[in-house]
RNA sequence: GUCCCCUUCGUCUAGUGGUUAGGACACCGCCCUUUCACGGCGGUAACAGGGGUUCGAGUCCCCUAGGGGACGCCA
């Protein structure tokens, strides 16, 4: 037996607790009768990730205290699906399809499938978009062909009214309509594979027998089970994990709680801890107890004990684990290492030492200049801010602005840092001192400090946004029609 | 909007037809204590609503409501 998990990849290398959540149980649940636990890097969008967020990312997971087998080789390792090493095992198998009548070619512009949908939505039809939909004249078909222009291939689906039975092992029999179910595309205009196609194709060549995935897959199930079907191979048992969401009830997200391992990891949680905690997510031990290390969970596993309701992640209760892994399974001396291990270490606080060295008189000064950068969140309030020249409405703009920046920063370095601020400033009209100034606050919990944008740099963009927003929660964070309003300015500033 | 999934204290959960509905976090009170924390003891607090089935329903069925998810050349 052999259970598999997908690891979706971010461009700064963060892991998703929700990630490590769904690995946990697949690791749990092989272990636990004995199987395989193989771990992938779902990556076949070039653009989202590279070698070295997908190390950090393993690297993560590793420290948790996850392991898993390497598995079959099929044509690569881990990593992404590059086209020169993985991309033609799939380019194969779906032009098997297209042989076989199963799948087609599709020179659709991105444009035409946009007024396609909106004519269906029109129409008042509920539907997904179907072959039938996509046709072209055959001579424009061929005139497209001839002028080179770029195509998918996309699988045929039933067109008829119908259901299709899913099973999952936590929730029977499930049915899913085949309206509902489109033309999926299996191979990308750059030729790279779509999750789905390499979704089925790995599976089946790595001899995966069960797939614990997160819960938003259950509406593309019935697209894996056709094509299983079309290639004549067994499909594994689905099973489907609720999803770990914000106190809200949302989907858990970085926009309104910390997600990533490494803030946790940053914050001082112990890898046992936020492991423990997470296997209490949406499942218990027989006797109840809180606390259990890993071993123990594999030893008492039993899937069918997890409950289904989307579990709140709750930061309170995982500090009071925390608290008590702390208290109960660390000896003064396995302390003393945790922590050096942690933060006092040639590696971290050798990056802190050129930043203060200057500055520093006495050697006790460093409890003063450096403890921003072994803090976890600071406790700011609004006449911190009060020194700056700027108004507060500005102040949190730069704030809420540096935020969304940060956002689609490719790589948390400092040069990439100072250069995303910088532009902000200017494109605000702002000197960069005055712009500055709010941030250090925000970073250091003062408005003199060594250099913030190194100190950001340090401390991983993670616990940046947190404590930004722990800023903007305390000048106020933007209103509904503020943020509106925000965004546009946001966007134009370029 | 359509489809799918879900629904026990504020939160995480136990519970698989008969329980005073149990535990944990948080909160409150008391004790311990030079303070605080830890620890100990106690307290407030839940079966979403309505119909069935049954001698009996948190547990099974149906409807309603609420929440979430999915509807991409993202995974």
């Amino acid at each position: 037996m052999t259970v598999r998990t997908r690891v979706a990849p971010s461009p700064t290398g963060d892991p998703h607790v929700g990630t490590a959540y769904i690995a946990l149980f697949n690791m749990v649940f092989a272990r636990q009768l004995g199987g395989q636990f193989i771990l992938r890097i779902e990556d076949t969008d070039q653009v989202r990730s590279s070698a070295a967020s997908e190390a950090m990312i393993l690297e993560s997971l590793r420290w948790l205290g996850l392991e898993w087998d390497e598995g079959p080789d099929i044509g690569g390792k881990f990593g992404p699906y590059r086209q020169s090493e993985r991309g033609d095992i799939y380019q194969k198998y779906a032009d098997q399809l297209v042989v076989e009548g199963k799948a087609f070619h599709c020179y659709r512009t991105a444009e035409e499938l946009d007024a396609l949908r909106a004519e269906l939505k029109a129409n008042g039809l509920n539907r997904a978009l179907k072959p039938c939909d996509l046709r072209l004249p055959e001579e424009e078909s061929s005139r497209r062909r001839d002028a080179g222009m770029p195509y998918v291939i996309r699988m045929q689906v039933p067109e008829e009214e119908g259901r299709c039975p899913i099973n999952d092992l936590l929730r029977g029999d499930i049915e899913l309509d085949w309206a509902l179910v489109d033309a999926q595309i299996l191979i990308k205009s750059d030729g790279m594979p779509t999750y789905h196609l390499a979704n089925v194709v790995d599976d089946h060549l790595m001899g995966i027998t069960h797939v614990i995935r997160g819960e938003e897959w259950i509406n593309s199930a019935p697209k894996h089970k056709l094509l299983y079907e079309y290639f004549g191979w067994d499909m594994p048992q689905l099973c489907h994990m609720p999803l770990l969401r914000n106190p809200d009830k949302s989907k858990l997200s970085k926009r309104k709680n910390p997600t990533s391992i490494n803030f946790y990891r940053r914050m001082g949680f112990l890898p046992e801890a936020v492991l423990n905690y997470l296997g209490r997510m949406g499942w218990s031990m027989p006797d109840e107890r809180e606390k259990f290390t890993l071993a123990e969970m594999v030893d008492q596993f039993d899937i069918q004990r997890v409950s289904l309701g989307g579990p709140v992640f709750d930061v309170q209760k995982l500090r009071w684990l925390n608290g008590l892994w702390i208290r109960e399974s660390l000896s003064p001396e396995q302390l003393l290492k945790t922590l050096s291990d942690w933060a006092f270490n040639s590696g971290y606080a050798a990056q802190i030492m050129p930043l203060i060295q200057s500055r520093l008189e006495v050697l006790s000064d460093i409890v003063n200049l450096a403890d921003f950068f072994v803090a976890g969140h600071l406790s700011i309030t609004e006449e911190h801010f009060a020194g700056s020249k700027l108004d507060t409405l500005v102040v949190r703009k730069i704030l809420q602005f540096s935020v969304w920046r940060f956002e689609t920063l490719r790589a948390w370095e400092r040069d990439d840092i100072f250069s995303a601020l910088s532009g902000i400033a200017q494109a605000m009209d702002i000197k960069m001192k005055d712009f500055m100034m709010p941030l250090f606050i925000a970073i250091s919990g003062r408005s003199t400090a060594p250099s913030i944008v190194d100190a950001m740099a340090i401390i991983g963009s993670d616990m940046t946004r947190a404590r930004l927003q722990d800023a903007l929660l305390v000048l106020g964070v933007a209103s509904k029609k503020e943020a509106k309003a925000w965004e546009k300015e946001f966007r134009n500033l370029g």
